[in-house]
DNA sequence: GACGGAGAGTGGTCGTACCAATTTTCAGTA
DNA sequence: TACTGAAAATTGGTACGACCACTCTCCGTC
């Protein structure tokens, strides 16, 4: 306040960037107790307010877990926590970004698609087999997109990388999928959608990485039509 | 306070959730000046402070922009906006996730060069000419970086996705992009980066996609090398 | 009409008091 | 001595009020 570094920022701003580069550093472990909150606002000069704000900027940014009574701490900051308002874009977009979203989702997920036909194991092939047929007794909407929700995730999983399922979690967020589900009015959806997933799924049990790229890339396509779609009566 | 919904959760955070529900209903539009902070916390029900502090989770989360004396703003909710704290997980990770980051690059960059080649007008292959040649005279690693970051950064945006723009400008932070050069301490280097950058622009200029494609493969395929020795000497 | 200054409004900061949840300490009992 | 339960202390969460720093609007003057 009394001095400006030439840029106009606030006290809490810097707070933020400060807790964040002594975790760059390696001085905040992770999952490690960081000072409390009165004593974090002391070291870094501010008041305890204006530390409250950074704290919660972290928090939402997955970078500090607040526990009420007990202390702030480092998360572990695997992708899963650094990346969880990911979700917000898909939750919040509409017309071109909502297309834009499913274009980078038909370049992430014949990719993921892949790689899990390499190297998913017995026990995913038996869950992907038990949401394929949940899906089919579902018996409303929602639990409809539970299951084809998880039927992607166990996928994305067996892929092996945190900072992709990461991201495709946020962009196959449970917002989004109700949309898309809601937007499917034509009949005969719900059997394509299974033959799709099934498509997928044979490939995964074949051990065919083309041929689960491929079987992913279909299934994206048609969500991509939807997108187009949307994006069209919008103008 | 007087009202649990099960879960334990604070008054903050339901004030975040209320402003992202109301911004994803339309109630809020892209640019629109909110209330006062004042005014919100009453409508909401809750302290200026604890409104404070959800205005500022809403800030960092690129949904909300605070502009001093002068109001609360929705911003354009563009995918730069929504994802502006992406780049925390190039900043903060080290080893396994290093890689991992890396590997969706690999993904995600040439399905890129792959689009722009399609897509790229004579500016912009001008403009890569021109960083290519900024690079190759760069005095310090620095400016180095801030051109190689360049070039990545043109093709991104002529592939035409910004939320893949977004994404990729968050896997590639400068900060990251530093690391990386200061990583490669073997001599050569910088003439074999400059050949992949020359085989990435010559794919474009003849507007080869699978060109392009194979060509960012190989480039990505470098830095994944290096993250690979990165993650197998903090073992 | 243009410019400058004053006042009102609005975000930013600080400090204090108190509440809500968790952890630690202490006393009593077996 | 060890264990348990209650009380005290600690720590995050909330509210409030005062004041500072910045922006915007309005009004007066040239």
């Amino acid at each position: 306040m009394t001095d400006d570094a030439g840029a106009r920022t606030t006290v809490t701003q810097r707070a933020i960037e400060e807790i964040k580069t002594r975790i760059a550093m390696g001085e905040f472990t992770p999952g490690q107790r960081l000072p409390t909150e009165r004593d974090l606002a002391a070291d870094l000069g501010l008041s305890r307010s204006s530390m409250r704000e950074a704290i919660r900027a972290l928090t939402v940014m997955g970078v500090l877990e607040a526990r009420h009574g007990a202390g702030i701490y480092v998360t572990q900051l695997q992708p899963g926590d650094l990346l969880e308002t990911f979700g917000v874009v898909a939750e919040i977009s509409r017309g071109d970004t909502l297309l834009h979203l499913v274009q980078v989702r038909k370049i992430l997920e014949p990719a993921a698609a892949a790689a899990a036909a390499a190297r998913i194991d017995d026990e995913g092939l038996a869950r992907l087999r038990a949401e394929m047929t949940a899906m089919e007794r579902g018996a409303n909407a929602e639990e409809i997109v539970g299951h084809d929700l998880e039927f992607h995730r166990i996928i994305t999983e067996a892929a092996g990388n945190p900072v992709l399922s990461a991201i495709l979690g946020g962009l196959n967020s449970r917002t989004f999928r109700a949309r898309v589900w809601r937007g499917y009015r034509e009949e005969g959806v719900f059997a394509r959608t299974y033959r799709e997933h099934d498509a997928i799924y044979r490939a995964l049990v074949e051990r065919d990485p083309d041929g689960a790229r491929v079987a992913a890339a279909v299934h994206i396509g048609a969500v991509e039509e939807w997108a187009r779609r949307q994006q069209e009566e919008e103008e």
